[in-house]
DNA sequence: CGGCTTTATCGTCAAGACGACGACAAAGGG
DNA sequence: CCCTTTGTCGTCGTCTTGACGATAAAGCCG
């Protein structure tokens, strides 16, 4: 028996916190298949290229940088008739970004965008891309819980209120402001403080931290 | 630029527990590359197989069984190197099951065996396999805490004092039985009664329970 | 049969974590 | 100088947790 020839791919989930929302990355399919429809950004593997690189690559093909972004491999999609044009089977990753710029357009795209998740999971999605999102989605809201992962929605240092903001986008709930307080700056690693205050646009100014070495929070934050 | 090629395999992390340890499904090797070393079972995927089909395939050919294994995607490990032969990607599954008969060694392998994965991860393993066992036990570990998973281990009726035995042997450490009892059975739908006994082996009969409808554990359990 | 062992199950208690919320501090704006 | 806004600390009652005592229900052994 043979080896079967399977093109693989990268497809990219990016978050951010923009305006208040849990934004996802998106961009408009400039060919076909699928072509004008809203789809994730990725493209193939190259023959010689880690599969991981291959998503840092397509990572800076359209969000610019790659530094200070948070990328987690998120799950394979191998169904057959997944893509149309021959058998592919997909890695998709998840990325976590502090706010950023406009989004660059790759060579395959008519356009990029940031759309907040609530409007795009209502979308129509090229491929098995809407099943991707959902679970982007809740892989994110479940590891707010119980890692570090929220920090890296943030700047490399914040406030204990930006990063409260970051729990109240991604569940979608308010947080008791002095009971967060608490919590975050008492759970052990998770906060460094940088000794420096925020210069204040109306309020008592903010201590500013930065991420701890802390992986897992212990005891988990619940929702 | 076209659709460079490349090969697709699953490989499966077979997990039980034997007499009290936590064991894992290991082949040995028949031909090369690695001949004669210990791997995870596992193979190419089809034309036209879903990738979790494969997964299937493979857990059948070697447990002869399906029917009450959990059965849950892990990663995908694509290193350029990672065979010798040619570029492949590997689909890691992750399997848990109840106490089962030996193993059936596949067309490929010279031999199959339950490993307790305290040997396991000493040993020498094939391709990339050390590395896709080490994150399997890792994600086995931290899922019995906050989800329902660890009934996967257990028969389909099953005691209060197994499925702490299971807890046991995967932690690695001993649990309080009364405190157990207490979190186990008060968690909302993670035990459903079934009204009956264990016909006992010295001591008093205990209840026997099926899994309840709940997936994730609410409050998590902690190690 | 009656004690002894084994296992299952219930209860108690103190320490800690949690949610709700009051109070004070430190800034800007009128 | 008060008012508003935002950050930070404290308090209180409730719930959860870990340590562990006590009791229940079986088999075993003389």
């Amino acid at each position: 028996m043979g080896y079967p020839p399977f093109a693989v791919t990268v497809d990219l989930v990016v978050l951010t916190i923009r305006a208040g929302h849990l934004s996802v990355l998106l961009i408009e399919r400039a060919e076909d298949p699928y072509a004008g429809q809203w789809a994730l950004p990725g493209g193939f593997v190259h023959v010689d290229e880690d599969v991981r690189d291959a998503a840092y690559r397509e990572l800076r093909e359209e969000t610019g940088v790659i530094t200070g972004i948070h990328l987690e491999q998120l799950a394979t999609y191998g169904a057959p008739d997944r893509d149309p044009r021959m058998r592919t089977v997909s890695v998709a990753w998840l990325a976590l970004a502090p706010d950023l710029h406009e989004p660059v357009a790759g060579s395959d795209a008519a356009g990029a965008a940031w759309v907040p998740v609530v409007d795009a999971v209502r979308h129509r999605l090229a491929f098995d891309h809407a099943e991707i999102l959902r679970d982007a989605i809740a892989r994110a809201r479940a590891k707010l819980e119980y890692t570090s992962l929220a920090t890296a929605f943030c700047p490399p240092e914040f406030t204990v209120a930006q990063l409260r903001a970051v729990y109240e986008a991604v569940w979608g709930q308010q947080l008791d402001a002095r009971n967060f307080h608490r919590k975050v700056t008492g759970a052990a690693g998770f906060l460094e403080p940088t000794g420096r205050l925020t210069n204040v646009d109306g309020g008592r100014p903010a201590q500013l931290f930065r991420p701890g070495p802390a992986l897992l929070l212990d005891p988990p934050f619940t929702r």
